[in-house]
DNA sequence: TTAGGGTTAG
């Protein structure tokens, strides 16, 4: 544990406070100026009562701290920093110490013109401190993210026998970012007595959701008779973060219910469950809410970022032109949502805008602008931006951008360059990076760097199934099926199972799930008869099952079978039967689409004029008049 | 006089 900062309180400071200004007696008299005084503080004239006050100086009298603590207020509400140190210099100018919550009050000043170094000295000159006095300080601690500071302060206050109160607790909770760390402060609660304070359940709410367990998390909100606005934006946001998008909506409604009215932080969290599990009929109603906040910066980008992820590019768009306010966030969003789109050329002129005339990029946009270099294969586009990113913005490449890098060359061929990066980086490559190159490697069937980037990888994770898949399907692809076969042996010596392709779609309000070779889907008679009139259709302008994509060694005919009913192909002739005149088809999957499914969704969208858009992990894949936004490159 | 909830990548 750190050393800690603060000073005990010291008899010499007592001393300090009666030595300092022994001019004048403590005023006896009641004098005029304090009523007048005391009517400007009422009146909210700051520069008239600052007047007053030097008067009351001049005279050597001191008004009444009632007063004086109205004065304070009326500094923080103008922000008028210099008149309250000003007070403080007065306050200070006297042989006896400032009332404790007049201190208080000060202290509470500093921290919010966050002059933290001003608000530390004087807690340190303190004579006395109570609770709001060590509450302050540690509040204004965990906002400035000095969080074993903060800890520090509660058991200094601890060992003072200050005994912390629900405000003391709600501030800082925030700084444990350990399930440990956690339960200790809960128990600490649960002995003085406060687990009921809403104020408090909700920070343990929002901290087991972020830093622990969100199970605790959703057990403190289960247990509350009332909960209030708050408690239910912490629950909702916890899920809506942790990834489970069903649960944040299940809240959402139910907080709907319970009579509670959505504010920004309800809608910002609802609008990223919808994002999680890209449910663009949701997010529509959800926007629908977010209209009557349209100055709000935050909700707007959330906004931005669930049409993106979406795949509607279209909506996005409308948001971002129509935002009356934009932000770094706004404008990386937007690049990055255009580039997983797969549109890199228009994300890059959106750059080249942002440089114009927005704010300055940022890590995070640096990301969007080399991963819409290497899905567009602009190597030197990449490497420029790669190359003068730390002296055009001050950003030094991160991890992140040496992966783009990988991607960007791995994708453009250049897999031996890519490899070279590799190993000149001035770190350790992670899984994320040799993921990369086995991915580029797959595309460009180089079989000998692939296993060495499998190899790497299976190091790190031994439990990787998506790699033992990939390391499966390049060897099927060059027909090596005793390689495929050791590959599914060592699966099984693992125990790793292959993750079933599944896709999903929302017809209605409803979702409908279609996992590879399961036809229990209520319609599946009339899907299969969809399916084939479409296979037949496409046939009829050259398409040719291509079994390659097959991960076993089987028969041609049974390959084509087993290709034909692929989760995306039922997914597309479920939407074909469903789908309105106009509107796209819209479908998510968990895992990245195979080079069949892929020729299927181009021809489909040629011969039924229709539009598709795809989603995987990674990217969306545009389908329209036998074209894909990413270019047959993914 | 002290307190709780929201946005961009990977």
């Amino acid at each position: 544990m750190k050393l800690l900062q603060w000073r005990p309180i010291r008899a010499k400071n007592k001393k300090l406070w009666f030595s300092s200004i022994p001019q004048q007696n403590p005023n006896p008299i009641h004098s005029p100026l304090f009523d007048n005084l005391a009517q400007l503080c009422h009146q909210k004239d700051l520069q008239k009562a600052m007047g007053v006050m030097n008067v009351i100086e001049d005279h050597h009298l001191r008004a009444d701290p009632i007063t004086y603590s109205s004065l304070i207020k009326l500094c923080i509400e103008n922000r008028a920093v210099n008149e309250g140190r000003r007070i403080h210099r007065h306050l200070s100018d006297d042989d006896r110490p400032p009332k404790l919550f007049l201190s208080n009050s000060l202290l509470s000043m500093y921290v919010k013109f966050n002059l933290f170094e001003d608000a530390r000295h004087l807690f340190d000159e303190m004579p006395e401190r109570n609770v709001v006095s060590w509450t302050t300080l540690i509040s204004a601690l965990v906002h400035l993210d000095s969080r074993e500071e903060a800890i520090d302060h509660l058991i200094a206050m601890l060992r003072e026998g200050v005994r912390p109160n629900m405000y003391t607790f709600s501030s800082v909770l925030r700084a444990c970012q350990t399930l440990r760390m956690l339960w200790s402060i809960h128990c600490c609660i649960i002995k003085c007595g406060l687990e009921l304070d809403v104020f408090v359940r909700s920070s343990l709410i929002d901290v087991y959701s972020k830093y622990g367990d969100l199970e605790y998390g959703y057990q403190v909100f289960d247990e509350m008779a009332t909960r209030d606005l708050v408690v239910w934006n912490s629950i909702i946001g916890g899920f809506a973060q942790s990834g489970d998008g069903y649960k944040a909506l299940e809240l959402f409604i139910g907080m709907k219910k319970a009579g509670f009215l959505a504010n920004q932080s309800t809608l910002t969290s609802a609008l990223r469950a919808c994002t999680g599990i890209v449910t663009l009929e949701m997010g529509r109603q959800v926007h629908v809410h977010v209209l009557k906040y349209d100055r709000d910066l935050i909700l707007n980008n959330a906004l931005l970022d669930m049409y993106c992820k979406c795949g509607s590019l279209a909506e996005a768009n409308a948001v971002f032109q129509r935002m009356k306010e934009r932000d770094v966030i706004s404008w990386s969003t937007m690049i990055s949502g255009l580039a997983q789109n797969g549109r890199s050329i228009e994300a890059l002129r959106l750059f080249e805008s942002m440089k114009a005339a927005g704010p300055k990029p940022n890590y995070i946009t640096m990301v969007g602008v080399l991963f819409a270099c290497s899905h567009a294969g602009l190597v030197e586009d990449g490497w420029y931006y790669f190359n003068s990113m730390a002296k055009l913005f001050g950003i030094e490449p991160g991890r992140e951008h040496y992966g783009c890098m990988v991607d960007l060359l791995g994708r453009a061929g250049k897999l031996e360059e890519a490899l070279n990066f590799i190993d000149s980086m001035g770190f350790q490559p992670d899984c994320v990076i040799w993921r990369t190159l086995l991915g580029a490697c797959r595309v460009h069937r180089n079989s000998c760097i692939a296993v060495h980037a499998a190899k790497e990888i299976l190091k790190l994770e031994p439990e990787d199934e998506g790699t033992y898949i990939l390391l499966s399907n390049i060897y099927a692809d060059s027909r090596r099926w005793n390689d495929v076969e050791q590959v599914r042996k060592a699966m099984r010596d693992q125990g790793v199972r292959k993750e079933p392709g599944r896709s999903w779609m929302e017809v209605g309000k409803k979702a409908h799930v279609f996992i590879v070779g399961d036809f229990s889907h209520p319609e599946m008679d009339c899907i299969i008869k969809e399916l084939n009139r479409l296979i037949g259709r496409i046939t009829d302008v050259g398409y040719v099952p291509d079994v390659k994509f097959v991960l076993h060694d089987l028969e041609r005919e049974q390959k084509e079978e087993s290709l034909r009913y692929h989760s995306e192909k039922l997914a597309i002739a479920f939407g074909m039967m469903n789908s309105m005149h106009g509107k796209p088809i819209r479908i998510m999957k968990n895992l990245r689409i195979c080079g069949d499914c892929h020729a299927f969704a181009k021809l489909t969208t040629k011969v039924e004029n229709k539009t598709i858009i795809i989603r995987d992990p990674v990217r969306f894949h545009h389908f329209q008049d036998g074209i894909c936004s990413c270019g047959d490159y993914w």
